[in-house]
DNA sequence: GCGCCGTATGTTACAGTGTATCAGCCTTCC
DNA sequence: GGAAGGCTGATACACTGTAACATACGGCGC
């Protein structure tokens, strides 16, 4: 598993080549700047299989001559989480890419696959509709979710069948 | 905030004094062994206010004369959370101690103040329904979930009204 | 041009998080 | 007594993340 699935109909990108499209779009329409290492880091995020730490990111993006520190990847991640381009998976300390729109009230949910290591992600509102209950009943006002289920995802599970 | 919040209706232990007891009975059942790094690693997690590193725990339990090393930390935490007396915080890389009875279907979630930096809890099992339809939606198999959500308990509410 | 300022990046150092490995200790079981 | 297994100690190491400061680059007013 290593694209998004999204909503009741799940389809995946393999390659996600356009978030780099979208990020370039974003940037213009808020004025902000899209510069090489940012593009870089996307662009090394979207093309891994699955979640990638930050120090795998500056590793790859180091070469003989140009070496990329890690805090400076911390720095573009920050930015690009800030976009909604980049997810952060807080269980495993590590980035997926993501070129869907994503709204408020979406109810958005992670996979993590045990087996492939990948990261899917799916959305439910009517969860989400039911965790704002609990909330209200707790007396809780939300700033921000976190929800990541661990398991197996239909790929593995259709292989090893 | 610095108890838990349980279903609709929300009640507070202020010192969670019971957690040891319920581990001491645990442990006879399963014939596990409640030793003194366990008991003091639980008791200084449930003693306080928010959520702790492990290497706060490990400094708090160290004495001259006696060095307890993160790494012995860690191991107790394991198995306090195995048997779920301790919560991890995925998001804060910090533990909570818990004394309630957690069963399956139960849709537990981690409400974390921005304000007074504590970990409430609260339980919704329509949300889980709901994220078990999203799941099986996208063809994925859960086997452990997390759900985090940060923002202001009702506590720091009401004292800045 | 020149200086000023804000943003992005580089660099170093450091704090915090977590695991691997080996050794010793203690209890239990044969 | 001796073997085995569970718990702890100790050290080292890898990974994650941030603070502080310096530098580079571009725009803007003069």
């Amino acid at each position: 598993m290593h694209g998004h699935e999204h909503g009741a109909d799940p389809h995946h990108h393999a390659h996600d080549f356009d978030v780099v499209a979208r990020a370039e779009d974003l940037c213009r329409a808020r004025d902000l700047q899209f510069t090489r290492l940012r593009r870089d880091v996307l662009e090394t995020v979207a093309a891994a299989q699955g979640p990638l730490g930050a120090y795998d990111i500056a590793e790859r993006l180091s070469v003989p001559g140009r070496r990329v520190a890690a805090v400076s990847v911390y720095r573009a991640l920050d930015f690009l989480t800030e976009l909604g381009l980049v997810h952060r998976i807080a269980s495993r300390n590590a980035f997926v890419s993501c070129a869907h729109e994503h709204g408020a009230g979406e109810g958005l949910v992670f996979l993590i696959c045990r087996t492939c290591g990948g990261i899917g992600e799916t959305t439910a509102r009517e969860f989400e509709a039911g965790l704002d209950r609990a909330l209200d009943r707790a007396g809780f006002k939300p700033a921000s979710r976190i929800v990541e289920v661990e398991g197996e995802c239909g790929a593995c599970r259709e292989r090893q069948v």
